[in-house]
DNA sequence: GATGAATGAGTGTTCATTCAT
DNA sequence: CATGAATGAACACTCATTCAT
């Protein structure tokens, strides 16, 4: 039983907590280039003086947020990660896992792209995003060495197996589609058909 | 007495020309953020007032601008489209057309690529740049029907065979892989074993 | 006869010189510190934005408002300047000059003050400045030649023979003080006897 | 318990001392316009709040600071002070005490100096200060009665005598000339051929 | 048609100061 | 006594847009 006293979390926790939330809310309703310091912290509820406590300045704002998005969408990425399963069902399972996050979190999807979009994406370091997913590039290689994956760079691999996830839960990029089980089922299938041997 | 010769391009034609090329290199060169009207203007060498004579506003010169790429994009890659060859030829041409129009404009691609991930998105009818490529649609209904394809969405297809080619034009998603005739190749193929029957 | 026509001034040197006015204004009423570009637009009733038509930043503003009062000032002392006069009569005209226009222009020598006690003196170039006295350079050469004028640096005669026409009429460093004819002349004197041979 | 052994310096008087310097040191190092009491603070090693602890507020704290080096410039220069010395000999003593003081404290002068040109320089009590140099009044008033010095008002002798010490020590108003004793002794000499009878 | 001048509203950021702890 | 957190107001500066010419 877990027990939390009075003041346990500090007024800092909260109020960070609340400019991260308030940064993604704020680049989810109007977009990147609209999300300024001052409508940030008027969503978060503190003034705008109160972010440059916690963020150097806005572009510290803006990757941080997106590096601890991108840590909780590889976690619960790799939830239940089985590496003694046949290649097929870990990648399943990390495509099922992916839509049940973007089901709950869609939010953090969108942010990330937009970030992935803008000028400060090129501040970020690539190796240590990719770091998070390396069990699975782990388990690709496997599948190319038995023959299971077809040889391509990994980077060709991602564009039928990661993107998709992403694509399909942008809601701007299908209009009206709704996004069935049945339609994640065999959107899988079909990356399957692309990759494997 | 001015005398306009039979397809003689007046200055205001070289003028708005101007102004659209200033716009895609300002978007490629310093992100849509940044890409102020009195610095597109300036990159065009006219007035921030001219571009207000051409453009009702700033959302006008970019929403414009957008469309102008897509149906330039549209017409390349539909050129030499032969709706009596196979499916599967008419789509590896359509593939190709892409990326060669890609290795001579990859601009264009960068600016619609921001512009999507913008708010200005939202302002612009989708069904009217979806019409550019309805012979595209066409077909892939034709290879429904013919159980070429599988019968799945076309939105979910174009995940498949659409998205893929804009996915490696971007040097930012891919990083520092190298997009060689090779690889354009074998893309193809695990596009093609995604979406066929 | 000179006539002015209507419109002769054109609106731009109008609003250019009530910047100038406001920027020495504003320094002098509430010193180097305090004068914001805010309160300076303010002053000068226009907009903060119509400053940076102007001047391309804060400091061009100061910088340039600096030399244009320099300018004004190296040409008051070097009025009716003749070079074959007796160099005491030639310093006791330069002197009578200064405290001239300080009568009437006290408000440039303040601002030229507090700018030179500001980090923005290090922006401008001293030989610029110097150039514009550089008549009376050659007289004290002249006269440091002829045993007239005590063969020490210049930079130490012009303590004795043109800092004290600064220190003279600045209010603050000597209080209560009425500068009166004679007491301009009594200081000539000194200045004189501290500096002749 | 604490102790506090006599004439140990407590923690508070070490706190005061630190942030004393770290006013003058900032002040020197990037003026009085970017001396903020958050970087004075951190430069002394402290919170911005404690130093609201010691002093009323900025005001309070610059002001108090200039009346400290002040009083500590006013021993400096009336250091072995000896009325009964000839008149000339007491100023050449004061002089020498001055450039002495100088040259191991010239920040000292130069944040006096900085004040002096600031806003705040009105709120202080100009008696209060002049208090300190009243032994030096005296001097002067004898000299005068005894003929040896020029009878104009103390304002204007000290235009010759106070302020090219400060002058001279001021790298900013003399460019590249370097103070050696002998361009003192010189200007001492100009000084008193200034002020003498 | 084309422009440079002009601006109110906004940008990101720092300020002096207060307050709960 | 001492502090880090917090803030409204100010900072220098840029924005999209309008307007007289």
């Amino acid at each position: 039983m877990i027990v939390y006293f009075k003041n346990m979390r500090t007024r800092d926790e909260l109020k960070q907590e609340a400019i991260f939330e308030a940064t993604v809310k704020l680049v989810n309703q109007t977009g990147f280039v609209a999300g300024s310091v001052a409508k940030i912290a008027r969503e978060a509820g503190v003034s705008p003086a109160t972010i440059y406590i916690y963020y150097k300045n806005k572009e510290d704002l803006l990757v941080s947020t997106y590096k601890a998005i991108k840590q909780k969408i590889g976690v619960a990425f790799l939830k239940d990660f089985d590496d003694s399963l046949p290649v097929r069902d870990i990648l399943k399972k990390l495509w099922d896992n992916g839509f049940e996050y973007i089901s709950i979190h869609s939010e953090y999807f969108h942010f990330a792209e937009q970030f992935s979009n803008s000028p400060y994406a090129e501040m970020v370091d690539r190796a240590e995003i990719e770091k998070l997913f390396e069990p699975v590039f782990k388990v690709i290689e496997r599948g190319i060495a038995q023959k299971i994956i077809k040889d391509v760079p990994f980077e060709v691999l991602s564009i039928f197996i990661y993107f998709p996830i992403m694509t399909l839960s942008n809601k701007r990029l299908h209009g009206d589609l709704i996004i069935t089980d049945e339609i994640i089922e065999s959107a899988f299938k079909m990356a399957w058909d692309a990759i494997r041997y």
